[in-house]
DNA sequence: TTGAAAGCGCTAACAA
DNA sequence: TTGTTAGCGCTTTCAA
């Protein structure tokens, strides 16, 4: 394990000089740094980065905090991270919090403990009192979801306009009994979507059954399931089921199908988010296309200008959504 | 930003004690715990772990180098290695390598700069010569592959007999035409597999076309549908056919749909891996479950004995794998 | 252009 | 039971 010390012992110069080098300062003469680079190649030296970023009290890292890498929703939004990190000179350390608040809190900590410089909220369970708190001595961003009372930056879609959007095209379809899979309360993203759905049906003079609306807590096949056995067997049964994430909706056609019935056929189903799935299923599946990878890599920016440039203000970015028809609620095609 | 010094300060003790007091010696007297317990309230102190480590020459964190947190096959192998690292105080650090070389190097020099004190691979680039090189010098085990041609520890399923036992069942459903959809060359599962398909097909008596078979050096649903169209405008075209992954097998699926044909009636199709999906597809996948958990805990549990016990010997390990005969490829079922 | 030396915040050996 | 102090490996200021 050799240290800086041996490089400069071995260059026959200062550990100063090697540093130079090391850090690409203009003002050691070639000769010097030529003689430090053979060494540092012979003794298959490489700088210690705890040393450094104790002394630099910088370590260019930053937290991502994921409720679990086993949602598809959540990759394309970390490859919009990592980009925007990757040119920026930062790496990220993503962490699985699977919902668990002593496994957050652990994450957290980092930031205290000065293992990470900032962080990336795509999901949380503190409440808003902890989240301010935490935003008065750290720089952390939310991308697509944030706490209802908190005051963080944060980059999402308009939630609501698209769920207005999804809920007229199934109207415009035809249909008049429409069931809600409602994903978790505590997210703002649920709230705007839900908000959506009611006021569509509204608007349309459509009543709405408290029996189509089934919350779930967790984005599962198993819950998109359930939450269809729940509507088959109701009376007065819906004929378009919106899901508020894809995962939900898939686990909706394939309980639909289970049970001997046909999507969109019988009953339409409607998903969110736009993961790549969502155009491999079978029948392919009608959903909102989020702009993840944007958005990732703008809550990366947004980031990075708090770390780096101290900006304190906070900001609501908003995107651009998508509505992409397919198969599973197109009366048209099979 | 209380540092230690602040803390001792404070309780009216010195920095050792406060030390000592952090890291629950039991030689401190309890009067002097509960100054320090309360200083450290007070100034909401916090450890720098940075000064710590280099301290300590020690991190507690190891890194998990996956191509991509998109691929939802590794969604259940990082759940056991973080389980099983929390459970020994570690915590790991995901990275997406996005099969980018330059990349993985960055995440992989982490190593030799002291942030990590060792790796798991799930996936890599490097080549035989590269690994055995980083074996020497650092902490590493491989899981659910690896690479021939080196010496590292890693934990997997017998892919040969999985991928026998799965193309049997499609003999033994009647399909005497299968073809195979291949992954990476470079990976040994790969090898395994397809040596079991071979082996399976003319153990069988049955013949194997060139034609029949589509190397694919990604696992994708769009690879799994060129692959399928490649197969189905072929002449001679296979009845069933065997993707090494479910993504693979999905994507197979779905092509089969656009083109107008049913699975399994017109074409069986079968995957491996055993990820959420195969089992909420429409119709379900049959598919060969790997103990994805269990293999990702293992694979852990061998890296902690070598940064904790300085274990030196390379291991393989070979969990058992299970067949599960599912819709895709069940004559009986519709 | 270079080197000496201070010091980042912590732990741990040693002495008291 | 406690405090003093060296030092982990690095960067950076200051002086030469």
């Amino acid at each position: 394990m050799a240290t800086i010390q041996d490089v400069a012992m071995k260059a026959g110069v200062s550990v100063a000089t090697v540093s130079r080098v090391i850090n690409q300062s203009n003002t050691v003469a070639p000769k010097s740094v030529n003689k430090v680079r053979k060494a540092i190649v012979e003794l298959g030296y490489q700088p210690n980065f705890l040393a450094r970023d104790l002394r630099r009290a910088e370590t260019n890292r930053v937290l991502v905090l994921l409720q679990s890498i086993s949602n598809p929703y959540y990759a394309t939004i970390v490859k919009g991270i990592e980009d925007v990190a990757q040119k920026h000179n930062y790496s990220i350390m993503l962490c699985n919090t699977d919902s668990e608040i002593a496994r957050e809190k652990n994450y957290i900590d980092l930031l205290g403990k000065k293992v990470v410089q900032g962080a990336i909220f795509l999901d949380t369970e503190m409440s808003s009192e902890e989240i301010n708190l935490l935003e008065k001595n750290n720089h952390i961003v939310f991308c697509c979801e944030y706490r209802p009372g908190t005051q963080v930056s944060h980059v999402m879609i308009d939630n609501y306009n698209a769920a207005r959007n999804m809920v007229s095209h199934l109207i415009s379809q035809g249909h008049k009994k429409i069931a809600l899979i409602a994903g978790d309360r505590h997210l703002a993203s649920t709230n705007q979507r839900y908000q959506g759905y009611i006021d569509a049906m509204s608007d349309a003079g459509l009543a709405v059954e408290k029996q189509w609306i089934f919350w779930s807590e967790e984005s599962s096949f198993k819950m998109g399931m359930r939450a269809v056995e729940n509507f088959l067997y109701s009376k007065d049964h819906p004929t378009a089921v919106f899901a508020m994430s894809d995962i939900l909706a898939i686990g909706a056609i394939r309980a639909v199908h289970t049970h001997g019935f046909r999507v969109p056929e019988d009953i339409a189903v409607a998903g969110f988010d736009g993961i790549e799935y969502s155009a491999a299923s079978v029948p392919s599946l009608t959903t909102i296309v989020q702009p993840n990878y944007d958005m990732g890599g703008l809550a990366m920016e947004m980031l990075i200008r708090k770390m780096k440039d101290g900006e304190r203000e906070n900001k609501e970015v908003v995107l651009e959504h998508e509505l992409v028809i397919r198969e599973s609620t197109s009366r048209t095609i099979v």
